[in-house]
DNA sequence: CTGTTAGCGCCTTCAC
DNA sequence: GTGAAGGCGCTAACAG
């Protein structure tokens, strides 16, 4: 006989139970059901009948039942969060991107576990060794490119895996993103549909953000074509308004300074803008500045920013729609999307 | 007997193994030891010999094991994770502060789940009961004013709970922030020491977020001190940099202009002070711009943009470390902590 | 539509 | 210092 079923006491051992939780079996002794019902009652409510559900939800109610994900996740796989991987928290791009995903993700009941990997493809595959360990529902992750191991153990694990940021053709699973050569090369054949012929790329971060350097070679590689030949500004350090005045004073340094400076994101090209404005220095006629973002504070300076706009809001909720439709079941169509981008023309160019 | 001891084959149910990852007892088996000397040599290494320590470091080498933390925290009630709730993740402050807070409870192994309440009371008290269904180590929520409910609860949870962003002294069991009356009164001085005297106080979205609200009642009560009153100029929407440009417009428009604006943030403030440029206003002789926030762009506009800054990444950096000092047994005094503000004296005012 | 049974992977208690 | 047994709270599989 099963030793459980002698009367015994469970010999003093008085289990920790975390903060004195209501769990699911109380809610089934309320409601006179086994605990499986209310189980079902509570993830696929249409498989109760009306009244038994009733009860159940009125036990709900009364006992202030909270379900502990942790033990469903163990029992089924599958705890109702995305862990979502990216270079960094201080970049303004990722925010925003972050932000969409959040909202997405939250309104369908699901928690994200963010985490950060500073640029390092080792620290990230740690992570998603790690956040794996938390069973979650799937997983975001930044960028194409990863440890071969990233992409076998995602692969392997089969539930639904997202890639932001970039555009191309070797996904684990889905992805949302942008082209970076594409950018790059359009920001160069306008350019020089507009008259610019010495040319200067201005990044931060290049060696880490080999998205950035994407966008470079881009831009360079589409000057080459129109017969011109780009130069290249890099600093080491993360992107900000310093970097992008010292930019600018170094361009106008130069033995035969650029007529146009594209900058690898907006921050650069305002500390550049509000330099040039310091200095005296006219721009566009002078020197034309454009940038990278299309953030909304482009258009108060003076002159107002010409830039690159990505939807980044945007991305972030189409990657974590991508991932719920998955999981709803449903093969969203394309699984490789391209967010596209559009040129804000303003008076900097 | 127990219907385990024969020796039937589990009747083909082969359950899930959450992608066939490699178990703890994987690991036993490989090394020769009880599953229970593996998770010993893994927790508390010092309990195990050193050459059974040596063997299972090696088979969790070989055979790639990373722990299930969802296993281990049903086991133990700990997980490792910290649920961080914020109020916006589109509102730079909060950002900040979250980037503090991930980076330290990362670098000491812990994961960040990040939630958004949208300002809502009520959505941060049910917030607050999911997150709590994922047995986290420790929460870090934002403000000290919530639902009853929310402080009962973390209460008799008993794990550490840290509270950022306001300064007082009804905290929940830990907190670090400002005082936002004191910041407001100090500003008011401040102005009130260079000589302005018809003040303006411009805010957005006030009504949501209180902490800007307390900012404005210091400044206008200080000013009272100082038989000066105070005008409010408030935007129910988020900030942005048209919303500064509004409101400069609309201060100007005003029958008797002030002399002084204090802004409740930095973006604000940037609006306006593009706006007075684009205008031909001068600033601070015709009218004098204060922000709130520090930020880096403050320093490149012309003029520079004084204004209170507040260490928010390391409130961030603070409160993580606060919690994880608990986690580690320690009491860390003082349990409120207020982080402060600096004035940063530039060229608006 | 509802219940029984077993077990997810780990850790706690107890025993040696 | 090491091991055996049982259970954390929930749900998949099977049975009725």
């Amino acid at each position: 006989m099963d030793d459980r079923s002698s009367g015994n006491e469970p010999r003093g051992r008085k289990r920790h139970r975390a903060g004195g939780r209501v769990t699911l079996s109380d809610v089934a002794r309320e409601a006179g059901v086994a605990p499986i019902t209310v189980s079902r009652a509570l993830n696929t409510p249409q498989r109760v009948s009306d009244r038994v559900r009733a009860r159940i939800d009125a036990a709900v109610e009364t006992l202030g039942y909270v379900p502990n994900l942790i033990a469903g996740g163990l029992a089924s796989a599958g705890t109702r969060v995305i862990p979502v991987i990216v270079p960094s928290l201080s970049i303004l791009t990722f925010i925003e991107v972050v932000h969409g995903i959040q909202q997405t993700l939250e309104r369908a009941g699901y928690q994200m576990l963010l985490a950060s990997t500073d640029f390092d493809l080792d620290r990230e595959a740690q992570l998603v060794n790690t956040v794996l360990g938390y069973s979650p529902s799937g997983v975001i992750l930044t960028g194409l490119r990863h440890r071969p191991a990233v992409g076998e153990r995602l692969r392997e694990w089969g539930r639904p895996v997202v890639e932001i940021m970039e555009h191309g053709d070797n996904c684990i699973d889905m992805s949302v993103g942008v082209d970076g050569h594409a950018l790059g090369r359009f920001m160069a054949d306008y350019l020089v549909g507009r008259g610019y012929r010495r040319m200067l790329f201005a990044g931060s971060n290049m060696e880490r953000d080999y998205r950035a350097r994407q966008r470079w070679e881009g831009f360079r590689d589409q000057l080459a074509t129109h017969a011109l030949k780009a130069d290249l500004l890099e600093y080491a350090e993360a992107a900000s308004y310093r970097v992008g005045v010292e930019a600018l004073d170094a361009a106008l340094a130069l033995p035969e300074p650029p007529d146009a400076i594209h900058f690898s994101n907006d921050i650069l090209a305002t500390g550049a803008l509000l330099e040039a404005q310091r200095r005296g220095v006219k721009v566009p006629q002078q020197i034309a500045i454009t940038g990278y973002l299309g953030l909304e504070l482009g258009e108060f300076l003076n002159p107002s920013l010409t830039t690159l706009s990505v939807a980044r809001t945007q991305m972030g909720v189409e990657a974590a729609s991508m991932l719920l439709a998955r999981l709803d079941g449903e093969q969203p169509e394309p699984v490789q999307r391209d967010i596209g981008y559009a040129l804000i023309e303003r008076g900097s160019a």
